[in-house]
RNA sequence: GAAGUCAGUCAGAUGAUCGCGGGGACAAGUUCUGCAAAGACGUUUCUGAGGAAAGUCCGAGCUCCACAGGGCAGGGUGCCGGGUAACGCCCGGUAGGGGUGACCCUAAGGAAAGUGCAACAGAGAUAUACCGCCGUGGGAUUUCAAGAAUUGACUUCUUGGAUUCUGCGGUAAGGGUGGAAAGGCGAGGUAAGAGCUCACCGGCGGCUAGGUAACUGGUCGGCCCUGCAAACCCCACCUGGAGCAAGACCAAAUAGGGGAACGAUGGAGUGGCCCGCUCCGUUCCCGGGUUAGGUCGCAUGAGGCUGGCGGUAACGUCAGUCCUAGAGAGAUGAUCAUCGCUUCGCAAAGUUGAGGAAUCAACUGCAUUGGGGUAUCUGCGUUGGGGUAUGACCCACGUUGGGGCGCCCCUUGCGUUGAGAUACCGACUGCGAGGAACAGAACUCGGCUUAUAGACUGGCUUCGCUU
RNA sequence: GGCGGCAUAGCCAAGUGGUAAGGCAGAGGUCUGCAAAACCUUUAUCCCCCAGUUCGAAUCUGGGUGCCGCCU
């Protein structure tokens, strides 16, 4: 779990960053990132939908997604806002193969 | 051993590193907010999902509306008794049904209170009479019978019979339809029939015995009795509405103001309606303002575990003991190690087995197919003997005739014993690769329902084998 | 988290116990020189799924699945 001001927490920060951000899309995970001098520090959330499946599922989906955000953030180039979206094939998926495709679209989005 | 049935338990374990939610303690230090108390950062320690947390199908607690009142409507439950805070739940029993059985299933009140529905088919669907059967009246027919008249005969008339048409009456045994046709079946009875009468069976009602009761047994009575109430309905009992996004407090705000209209026979609270109760101005326009705010509710409860007692049981009661999640975009994860469970493969090896084919030998225990022999029965005989008047008959012999059983031998199969312990099979050991379900608390309990890999325990039933 | 509703042919849909109307679309035909229009014929039997009540269920009852809406 992060910490709370690390977290994404209202409505408008989300549209926000579906607003703003650039969107890279992969088999299991879609990423939307904004980065600039607006932004003071990194914010980050996470969705998964009832496509996902059910709650453990869902669940599942958001615990991979955050460990690897807890163990790459140092590593991060500058502050970003980010969310970041589970699709359906994530369920079957290990904690390998969802660093691999997250760490492939931060380096296309140039903050790793 | 296999198959089944009922009841119950578990829901991988231990450890390491990096992390997350909640509670407590600490004060050396640093920075921030603050007058301060204190909070954040920090250190340390404790603790952190389920049997269904799910579906939201019932019942409660709790909160607000009158600590919920009267009536109507509506809804629910429905064999009997008990348990419970309560229930549509549970336990025990009754009746009906299923199963060889252990056992399982059943929304199982009332259809002689009323209304309604029962398509198609069928004569007829809650009462009927089409065909049929019977009686009777009338008509027609006649290679029928009898009698009479006339008589040579034909013929005519009367009566009866037969066939046929038709009117009236009786009947509901039989027909074929249908899910269902007004008790079933047999005997008597009758013109034909019919519970019209009788026996048995079934249903209903009365009396009676047992049982708290559902009901069961006995006895008597007469035969009016289609199904559907998960159709309306009747009877009995229960039921006010909303839901923690309830609701309470704090901050802020709904302000203050202007205009217009309506009005105490009014309006609102009250979410089906009426009464009752409570509150009191209401509505519209102008103008002003705005956030997923914080704290509580919120974790000691109809609680769990162990034991005693009462009860067939559900459950109750007493004593001891334990405290065990509390989030708010929503905490349990990631990476490994070892062990355990389980599936598959490999084996160059080893251990083991109330496993074990083929094979060999013995035993003759059982069975069986075929063959042979023997004895016996029976048939036959240009045979021999006995017997008698002759015969019948008896004995012996012969027979490539027939028959079954007995005995012996061979063949075949099963069995037992021993050898062989090899192929194969199972288990263990070794190596390698996998697998581990359904599913995540959201105010809290009691149930129900649905989803669920696998492992284990106990009772009982049926079948097979061994002793 | 709580509360409510819906599901019938490819699409829109009627049907409230007796064997599933209608329209659009599709296919075939008539008409036409060819089309359009019009007319005729045709497409459900697993009425979302599983049980039950009933002689009989799309309809009534129970359980499940999927989809949609509301709350402040």
């Amino acid at each position: 779990m992060l910490e709370r001001k690390f977290r994404l927490n209202k409505k408008q920060e989300y549209k926000k960053v579906f607003a703003k951000g650039f969107r890279y899309v992969s088999r299991l995970v879609v990423v939307y990132i904004v980065k600039g001098r607006s932004v003071e520090q990194s914010q980050i959330g996470f969705i998964a939908s009832k496509k996902v499946g059910n709650a453990v599922k869902r669940n599942r989906a958001k615990r991979l997604m955050r460990e690897v955000v807890r163990q790459k953030k140092t590593v991060f180039k500058g502050p970003c806002l980010m969310v970041c979206i589970a699709r359906s094939a994530i369920t079957r998926a290990s904690f390998d193969d969802v660093e691999k495709s997250l760490c492939y679209m931060w380096k296309k989005g140039g903050i790793l």
